[in-house]
DNA sequence: ATAAATGCAAAACCTTTGCACGCCT
DNA sequence: AGGCGTGCAAAGGTTTTGCATTTAT
């Protein structure tokens, strides 16, 4: 726990027990949870945090790089402390979201920014279909 | 423009001005408009037409497979009348949204489905990026 | 001590919904 | 004539904001 308060401390951000919290939750999942989830997985151990300082700790995470906003088609949006740009799959019956933490899109960026004359920085990758349990259980 | 009521019916859906209008000016861009800059576009032309309608339109469209929704991570979602998925590389500075139209994550998407057992049946790939007129603005 | 973070409530924003009216087929 | 589409207004849900209080450095 204590490289993520030097983390926050490397970026001047104060330290605080909902920041490492927040930021502690998303270092220690895979669910690339929502700010509501975040807010509700964190509500026993702190009740009086409020939805409104998870969205402004989120904010200021993202803004120094230290979690990423995954925008994936639902009505909100999802976290992820992994800032690496990598893609996602995304399970279009039971909303898992996975990672792919391959560096597959190289050849395909650089015939774009060929193609494009973009100066590519980013990219956003999802994939979406049926992951090997909700087709096991369909049939 | 005639094509374009055609296709309304053969979907089992009533032709409307409001659906011509909507239709065709999705068809006739390459802005990826959002609900609203629809809605404003059209304002003139239809000045009695509802915001609500033009989502209601929207929605109908897309359920018939006649356009798709893209969340390219801004607050609103934006609309495009190609429905083959497609990449589209964004420039972050103006906003502008281009369409890539080739099929160039073919083998990017086998390994995928190949490592993660996911049965894929779409994705959405956005670029980020400096669009070639926002880079001789910068310099 | 100072500046920043929190928590609450209210606001803002996009999108959806309910319902009465009108139009298309 | 009947049903579907429209338009208005209100509601819904997510995210942001203002402000007084508390907290970190």
């Amino acid at each position: 726990m204590k490289e993520l308060a030097e983390l926050l401390k490397m970026k001047n951000l104060k330290v605080t027990p909902q920041r490492l919290a927040i930021f502690h939750m998303l270092c220690n999942t895979t669910e690339h949870p929502s700010a509501e989830s975040i807010y509700k997985s964190l509500e026993s151990l702190h009740p009086t945090m409020s939805l409104a300082t998870v969205y402004k700790t989120l904010d200021a995470l993202k803004k120094v790089d230290l979690v990423q906003e995954l925008n994936v088609g639902e009505d909100s949006f999802r976290y992820d402390a992994k800032i690496h740009c990598h893609p996602h799959v995304i399970c279009i019956h039971c909303h898992e979201v996975q990672d792919l933490d391959t560096d597959i899109l190289s050849d395909v960026r650089e015939r774009i920014a060929h193609t494009t004359e973009f100066e590519l920085v980013s990219e956003k990758l999802y994939f979406y279909g049926i992951c090997p349990s909700c087709k096991s259980i369909e049939k």
